[in-house]
DNA sequence: GGGTATTTGTTCGTATGTATT
DNA sequence: TAATACATACGAACAAATACC
């Protein structure tokens, strides 16, 4: 009656990493369900006849391809599986997420009026320098974090956004107020990369899950550019599609 | 005289933190230049006055961020810092090249004739177990690999497909061939998450650099879905950039 | 609310294997 | 071939966060 899960030593794979397979086909496999607590790491150094460093190893690897979710203190689960959908070009925040049945929210993190820099100035189409609007703010859906963003807007043309968007919650609904009815994406830009400090915090993601950086353009009918905003998405829990 | 950097032991941060964030900042301050070649982890344990773990931790946390590239037997490097675009939507990979004055190339790993599984088949808007050509590519740029792609076809339309691409190299090249004088982006998908094992082996990235998974259906000029297909891009070397 | 047990996180030490120069 | 440098693995101890009673 031997409990241990017997492993190859001296074969040419390394321990750690023949322990993740074996995790991540007990995964896979439905033995450990989404949401599942998995055993401790001594536990499993005890099952596997391995050091605990070895088993930590091996759990760094699983919590890096996103399979579990690492806590201190509680332990090591399986990772949910959650899933959500956005749109590129010309859809709304708020539209994309009824269209998901989503309960949504932008929350206001900062706002602040500002000379705009090089870089923000040629995007929105004005000289540097040029008092600039910028929101910072945090999208939910469902009570998750999905995505950071700071919004910039040319402040000549849009006098008391800010308190106008608290009142809204939405860039939609404040664009309205100053007689934009329609507004759409000239360009969006994306990148991937993995979080900084900032955005593992408020996205409440680890380190190790990449999020995808975009860049974006509005325009009004006219052409004239109304926005500019930079943006970073959870990967794990957003895929953009763009239809055009 | 003292060749330690001093660290703050028993304060809220750990020390291969302290580390990463000082090693962090001398590669940004130009200490240590792109490609450059870091001291070895003897030399930074020493330095530092702590465990070699500790140090491969905080070196661990750099590959991570993309910051250095770690090879076993020759040593840790700055790494450097490859950049390139790309555009989304009606253009072609040629095109895009040509137009950042990059040697282009698209090779061509493996290529079959399959039946339609259920994904592939509604994609394609064709019904499941319909002959599909699949043609695995891998894309670069300057020699240095930039995407891997499986296209798809429903092989109805295009007999002989995988020929002519060999002769071409280029998927417009070959629509052309059957008469495909123009075909457009109805939809790109893009996701973020870390490479396979396949993924880094082929695009030569480390195992935590992230990639963009793309799903992309290209259609001609009556709507017909001519071309299903799933990419990855290493992230490191491309931008997305999506025009409407 | 508070103390205790549990569980993961950090750091040290040491030994040996493997790839590169 | 020898030296160098990174990779893997074991053992021990304490810290920090969480859960439980």
């Amino acid at each position: 009656m031997n409990s241990h899960t017997s492993l190859s030593r001296g074969a040419g794979v390394a321990l750690w990493r023949q322990i993740s397979e074996a995790l991540e086909r007990e995964i896979r496999d439905g033995v450990h369900p989404a949401g599942a607590r998995l055993p401790t790491e001594a536990e499993l150094s005890e099952r596997f006849g391995v050091n605990r460093h070895t088993v930590r190893r091996a759990m760094a690897e699983l919590e890096e391809q996103g399979l579990i979710d690492v806590t201190q203190g509680r332990g090591t689960f399986v990772h949910l599986g959650a899933i959500a959908y956005l749109i590129g070009r010309r859809t709304r925040f708020h539209e994309n997420m009824r269209r998901e049945n989503r309960a949504a929210r932008l929350e206001l993190l900062e706002s602040a009026t500002e000379q705009a820099s090089g870089p923000i100035a040629r995007e929105l189409e004005v000289t540097a320098g040029t008092p600039v609007i910028r929101l910072d703010t945090r999208s939910h859906a469902d009570g998750l974090p999905l995505s950071l963003a700071s919004h910039y807007f040319p402040a000549a043309r849009f006098p008391g956004l800010v308190e106008i968007f608290r009142e809204t919650g939405s860039v939609t609904a404040s664009f309205a107020r100053f007689g934009i009815a329609d507004y759409t994406r000239r360009r969006t830009r994306v990148s991937a990369r993995l979080p900084d400090a900032r955005e593992q915090r408020l996205l409440e993601i680890t380190r190790t899950r990449p999020v995808m950086a975009t860049e974006a353009i509005n325009v009004d009918a006219e052409g004239a550019v109304v926005e500019f905003g930079l943006s970073s998405f959870a990967s794990d829990r957003i895929q953009l599609v763009f239809e055009g």
